[in-house]
DNA sequence: GCCGTTTTCGGCCCGACTGTTTTCAGTCG
């Protein structure tokens, strides 16, 4: 069992104990392990029974049942706990506005076991009997229900892509010499994928049996000698498709989509008198093979340039690939520095040199130690006595290390009126103030426009963190008038982040090109809470290719001594 | 359930907000 799985088992039962009212700390013990197993580098299955044991928060109790679930895949104490809820109850959980305390009063007095029977129950009024619910919590249960719905069947990119990792590398066992890669959404780096399409290219017969006994595999849909269909255990389908190599380019761009790209380039192709399929492209007037072992063959014979998958959305690609004016897009290996991290000093999960250390291993040239500020009170939020001693050790930290540059920073939090949690005298002494809204997120649009803008006229503020506050499959942007926000963002030279966590990704594309049309700079952050959670920039940088930008868009592009000149407290004249 | 130079018990980050209360419970972060 991989971390994800352990820090799965132990997360749901966390959820469960705390539907059954137990002891809260116990039920934070798990919450904590799971949050540590799933944030570390190393298996955890890997380690040896001590090195269990030596990792915080992890005591007997748990490394004994870490221990059973490696050794037998299974717990017998998850399995009772399981026994006394029905499975669905946990979907309820997932509902914006639904805690442990509502699913446990609705399971045990109106017996209330799935989402279904949770919509009849609002719908017909049997809800309003129960102690604490009112007409307004029917609403907010029947908006969270309609909001739930539209996401059920859709999977963050990043676990999408873990999977299908882990999947390629199952299926190079059976087959080394076959070249093996996503397709489809994931391919293009979509936010969230519906299911996960894979390609194989020169592979033996025995490769689609190999695939359909992955041992995730729960139910196979379909299995023939050229397609196959799974669906593994927690609901994600992975279809595999097998081709020939002289189809192997055209079936990767007409598998990797999108639809509406697919349609544009395809009529491209009739205008010139030519076909294409997924086995690749053809002369309408003979049939005869024109192009399609490799993608690039496919564009180059239309007379495009190679389109990056990131592109593919019929977002203006064609026009910009037929006139050869594709940008540069900015690359993983364009950023020097990342410009959002936490440490233990707040929510952190490792102190500033591990921290610091971690991100030159990524290599990084710079990072922006940014920790929360006092309204975050459960982070343990720094009121300004805690920053400025937080910013001296940064600093004490930053003299000794090399090959790193640290800025002592904050993510500041915009108060509920616009004003910054911390006073003015405090953020001028910081080197990067990131300002970050994470309360009242039920504002109007009027209201948190202006609260956006007031924080943005701050001339200690340098960058909005997380701009819409949307969490993917969980909760929605809060309203907001972007583009108010993003000019005056450019008015004021402040920047936007695009922030790396996969259920963030924050900026969106679309909004991230939109601030760059609008003048505005972006930067693209981690927001790491853990050392390993540098490589998530990657998932901020397919966001940044997925808005058009170019490395000269992206501030932390730039090497620390010109971002630093760069920063809006450095520039502002007043 | 974890943890400990205050060490095997008794602590364990808590404030804001909402809707439902008539003094508070639940959710969120």
């Amino acid at each position: 069992m991989d971390n994800a799985g352990l820090a799965r088992v132990f997360s749901d039962i966390g959820d469960l104990l705390e539907i059954k009212g137990a002891n809260p700390f116990k039920i934070r013990a798990y919450r904590n392990a799971a949050d540590i197993i799933g944030h570390m580098a190393e298996r955890v299955a890997d380690l040896t029974e001590a090195d269990v044991r030596g990792i915080p928060g992890i005591g007997k109790d748990l490394a004994a049942k870490i221990r059973e679930l490696v050794d037998t895949g299974e717990l017998v104490y998850f399995d009772a706990l399981r026994q006394e809820f029905p499975a669905s109850i946990l979907d309820m959980l997932r509902l914006q506005g639904v805690g442990p305390k509502t699913v446990g009063l609705l399971y045990a007095e109106l017996g209330i076991e799935t989402l279904d029977e949770l919509e009849a129950a609002a719908s017909d009024g049997r809800l309003r009997q129960l102690k604490g619910m009112g007409a307004k919590k029917e609403q907010l249960l029947l908006r969270s229900l309609a909001e739930h719905r539209s996401r059920v069947g859709r999977h963050l990119v990043g676990r999408a892509d873990a999977i299908a990792t882990r999947l390629t590398e199952y299926l190079r066992m059976e087959a080394p010499e076959a070249t093996i890669f996503p397709v489809g959404s994931l391919r293009r780096g979509r936010e969230t994928c519906g299911d996960i399409d894979l390609l194989a290219v020169n592979a033996t017969d025995a490769l689609m049996p190999h695939f359909t006994r992955f041992p995730d595999v729960e139910r196979i849909l379909g299995q023939g000698p050229t397609k196959s269909s799974v669906l593994l255990r927690g609901g994600v389908q992975v279809d595999l498709r097998v081709v020939a190599a002289e189809s192997a380019g055209a079936a990767a761009q007409y598998f990797t989509g999108s639809k509406a790209h697919n349609i544009a380039v395809r009529d491209i192709a009739l205008q010139r008198g030519l076909k294409l399929n997924a086995y690749g492209l053809f002369r309408v007037a003979d049939g005869e093979y024109v192009a399609g072992a490799a993608e690039s063959d496919v564009y180059e014979a239309l007379g495009l340039a190679y389109v990056p998958p990131e592109l593919r959305e019929h977002r203006g690609e064609i026009a910009a690939a037929a006139t050869r004016n594709l940008p540069h897009l900015v690359e993983r290996s364009d950023l020097r520095g990342d410009l959002h991290s936490h440490t233990t000093a707040t929510d952190g999960k490792a102190d500033v040199e591990t921290m610091a250390t971690a991100a030159r291993d990524a290599g990084l040239e710079y990072l922006a130690i940014t920790d929360h500020s006092q309204a975050l009170a459960m982070a343990n939020g720094l009121d300004e006595r805690r920053a400025l001693a937080h910013a001296t050790h940064i600093r004490e930290v930053n003299s000794r290390l090399e090959g790193i540059t640290l800025f002592a920073g904050i993510e500041c939090d915009i108060r509920a009126d616009g004003t910054l949690d911390l006073a003015d005298d405090c953020l001028a002494e910081l080197d990067l103030v990131v300002a970050s809204v994470h309360s009242a997120f039920g504002q109007g649009e009027q209201e948190m426009t202006d609260r956006l803008l007031r924080a943005i006229e701050s001339p200690f503020v340098d960058i909005i963190g997380h701009p819409t506050g949307r969490l993917l499959l969980r909760r929605d942007p809060y309203a907001l008038n972007l583009e108010r926000v993003l000019d005056a963002a450019a008015r004021c030279g402040v920047a936007m982040e695009i922030n790396s966590q996969i259920h963030r990704l924050d900026l969106s594309d679309s909004h991230a090109r939109l601030a760059r049309d609008r003048g505005v700079k972006l930067v693209i952050s981690t927001d790491a809470h853990a050392p390993a959670a540098f490589e998530l920039l990657r998932w901020g940088v397919t966001v940044a290719r997925r808005a058009w930008l170019e490395p000269g868009d992206v501030l932390n592009t730039l090497g620390a001594e010109d971002l630093r000149a760069s920063l809006r407290r450095h520039r502002v004249t007043g």
